[in-house]
RNA sequence: GCCGCCUUAGCUCAGUCGGCAGAGCGAUUCACUCGUAAUGAAUAGGUCGUGGGUUCGAUUCCCACAGGCGGCUCCA
């Protein structure tokens, strides 16, 4: 029998292959090929190929790849769980970045030792190679088949009710794709080498030939609660968290990567650095800065002030509580209320024949700072030849920030913008939105960040006011001005403030995370609500357009992101102690402390080590305090009048001329390059 | 706000199956101090997060609250 020949193009090439023929057949023999991608659609590598027109194979390194190898664990996970105790019920389990988790409707969550034993039982199902096969089933078989999976039923019903199933949840889409309702089935060998199922999962796959593929690069991470299906309006289920990876290597290098990431924890460094702390009896989420944080503050502070004066910025200040009025008028109220601390009520007071001495009020701690310069703006009649009116402020501000998401410096509950308010035309405005992108852009690099993307958060009709025909004109002007700007521009829908649309500026630390910095918000609204007016030429009264800006955010927070980016090695500019003279033995003292002088004569942060400490020990406190400059000096020093200096990745450059060694750390501090 | 875990000296952590507690670092004092990551000794320091309850007795067991950590939801 001769089987039909069919022309695919396999990886690209075009070749004959018989009917019938599979990925498998084609890719079998490269272990590292798990899935194939036919006509751009991801597929099982056993799918039978007939029919298709082109076919690419997924090796488990590609991004596909590891997202299959990430999800085919998750179910693994999921039959552990099962197996160890079969009540539990089975919510979403989708690949995410770097892992995957699983979610669980179980009586007692999960605790460390459960995880423990959870990898046990998911190594015996690795090692035993269980085949992931895909089977076709109408939505009837599926609702019977998985009559006690309550949460899958859910998403079988969401599915036939026409919905897309990854509106649903976020991951659902991993479970039940667009097209035909399929179920994995795990199958295993008994002993006689017979064919068992071993566990089943709704499903759209694809997943991993074997559970063999899987190895030994897995590990659980933790456990938590989670909404289904992200809704805090619906029961939590408990979520299991997990990494996977090809090898077991490339797991260690993994947890190696979390590692390092905590120890560049800002909340750790600070303790460590001396830097900042969050004393209880002040209240959570409210920094102290301690003196080497508040000098750092300092200096991002004074360069940041430095360059708006010559970007033309006004300064303002403005006080931080306010009447509730302010904020009737601003609608902050109506839309934040539950995000702001409660008011300060002054009760009104009556004479005693009961009629009215003081009216009652309420007062609030400002959650923004925008109401306030809106009343310096309109303090007078305003004229367009003032325009663009640029008023700046460090503005402290103060939000009630739910207690379960309060974080270190990143998530606190007083901090302070770096706030901008700009008051334009509407002609003046593409301008003037290109020129502050540049001049944000432009800072951030001499704060040491330069790898950046745009995201443009558009119009979440729920939650905004305003007509379509503004915010339109909004979102456009702010998309014009991003793609001029040449950085990848990423949708962000639903993510405006109720105002208005914004840019944010997501720059990349030196360990690849990305942190939203500055935003950019166009606003037409807040103008009309206060009823801003300047003069036109022509003599007419006109609204003003008002473009927030923050550039830092929040000072807190850019300087918890820079601790973090520069793993608490700031560069010398913002280093709180930018050099530290460590002598030898105490005869130096003297020597070193006429150093120390001339560098503070030159506005250097310089201290003198005259502890009683030993050499050595010195050496290593202002290691581990990531001093920028150590100079040193001993007898063969001082007679050449010279130093030696240490740098922080441990080399050293001896016997440089004192006046040398000056300008060296002085050029560094200007030139605000890192060391 | 919700779920789970945690809270012992300034910091990091031991410990007590219920009988009022320990180490290292740090601090203080003394001695030591000559070339690139920890000199030695001594001393001080804790009503075991707070408040209730159980008990002859609670740091230990139970409850509530506060704070922290990890997620979820939220983030102007």
């Amino acid at each position: 029998m001769t089987l039909p020949e069919q022309t695919l193009s396999v990886a690209g090439t075009p070749q004959s292959v018989p009917a019938g023929t599979t990925g498998t057949d084609l890719f079998g023999t490269d272990k590292s090929v798990v899935a194939v991608r036919v006509d751009g659609v991801l597929r099982d590598l056993d799918t039978v190929l007939d029919g298709a027109e082109t076919v690419e194979p997924v090796t488990i390194d590609s991004p596909d790849g590891l997202d299959i190898l990430r999800h085919s664990t998750a179910h693994v996970l999921a039959q552990a769980v099962q197996q160890v105790n079969p009540d539990a019920k089975l919510g979403i389990g989708p690949p995410i970045t770097d892992g995957f988790y699983y979610d669980f409707d179980v009586e007692q969550p999960f605790q460390p030792e459960d995880l423990k034993k959870l990898e046990k039982a998911m190594q015996r199902i690795v090692n035993t190679g269980q085949r992931f096969r895909r089977r076709v089933v109408t939505e009837e078989e599926a609702r019977a088949e998985l009559a006690d999976e309550p949460y899958k039923l859910e998403l079988i019903g969401l599915k036939g009710a026409g919905g897309d199933a990854s509106a649903a949840a976020e991951g659902a889409g991993a479970e039940i794709g667009a097209g035909e309702l399929t179920i994995y089935d795990n199958v295993a060998r008994d002993r006689e080498g017979n064919e068992v199922v071993a566990w089943k999962d709704l499903c759209r796959g694809p997943h991993l030939p074997t559970t063999k593929l899987i190895g030994n690069g897995f590990q659980l991470m933790r456990s938590a609660a989670a909404y289904w299906r992200g809704s805090e309006k619906n029961p939590q289920l408990q979520r299991i968290y997990g990494t996977a990876w090809p090898t077991k290597d490339e797991l260690r290098a993994h947890l190696e990567r979390l590692a390092e990431a905590e120890r560049r924890d800002h909340r750790r460094l600070g303790a460590e650095l001396d830097l900042f702390s969050f004393p209880d009896e002040i209240g959570s989420g409210l920094a102290v800065f301690h003196p080497k944080g508040a000098m750092i503050r300092m200096e991002m502070e004074d360069y940041s002030r430095r360059r708006h004066v010559e970007a033309g910025y006004s300064f303002v200040s403005s006080p931080h509580i306010t009447k509730a009025k302010l904020f009737e008028t601003s609608k902050h109220l109506e839309w934040y209320a539950e995000g702001m601390y409660p008011p300060m009520r002054l009760d009104a007071e009556y004479h005693e024949d009961g009629t009215l001495k003081r009216e009652g009020q309420d007062y609030y701690l400002k959650p923004m700072n925008c109401p306030m310069h809106n009343l310096i703006f309109d303090s007078r009649g305003r004229s367009y030849r003032e325009l663009p009116l640029r008023l700046f402020e460090f503005g402290t501000v103060y939000r009630y920030e739910k207690s379960g998401v309060v974080h270190g410096l990143t998530r606190a509950r007083g901090f302070t913008q770096d706030d901008a308010h700009i008051y334009c035309t509407r002609e003046q405005m593409r301008d003037e939105l290109a020129s502050l992108l540049g001049f944000v852009l432009d800072l951030l690099r001499d704060y040491g960040l330069d790898d950046f993307y745009l995201e443009l958060s558009t119009r979440d009709p729920e939650k905004s006011v305003g007509d379509d025909a503004t915010w339109e004109e909004a979102t456009r002007t702010l998309e014009e001005v991003a793609l001029a700007s040449g950085l990848e521009l990423v949708p962000d829908p639903g993510g405006a403030a109720f105002y208005g649309p914004k840019i944010s500026v997501q720059a990349k630390d030196a360990i690849g995370r990305t942190w939203q910095l500055s935003t950019i918000q166009l606003d037409f609204f807040e103008p009309e609500l206060f009823e801003l007016t300047y003069t036109a030429q022509d003599g007419s009264r006109q609204r003003p357009v008002m473009i927030h800006r923050a550039l830092f955010g929040s000072i807190e927070r850019f300087f918890g992101i820079l601790v973090e980016h520069y793993a608490g090695a700031m560069p010398p500019w913002l280093a709180p102690v930018q050099a530290l003279a460590v002598p030898v033995a105490e005869p130096f003292n003297d020597y070193l402390a006429d150093v120390v002088a001339q560098l503070r004569a030159r506005g250097v942060r310089a201290e003198l080590d005259d502890s009683d400490d030993r050499f050595n020990k010195k050496i290593r406190n202002a290691t581990t305090q990531k001093v920028p400059f150590v100079l040193i000096a001993g007898g063969e020093d001082a007679e050449a009048g010279a130093v030696s200096f240490r740098f922080r990745d441990g080399t050293q450059r001896n016997g440089v001329p004192v006046a040398e060694a000056v300008e060296l750390v002085v050029s560094a501090i200007a030139d605000r390059v890192q060391v």
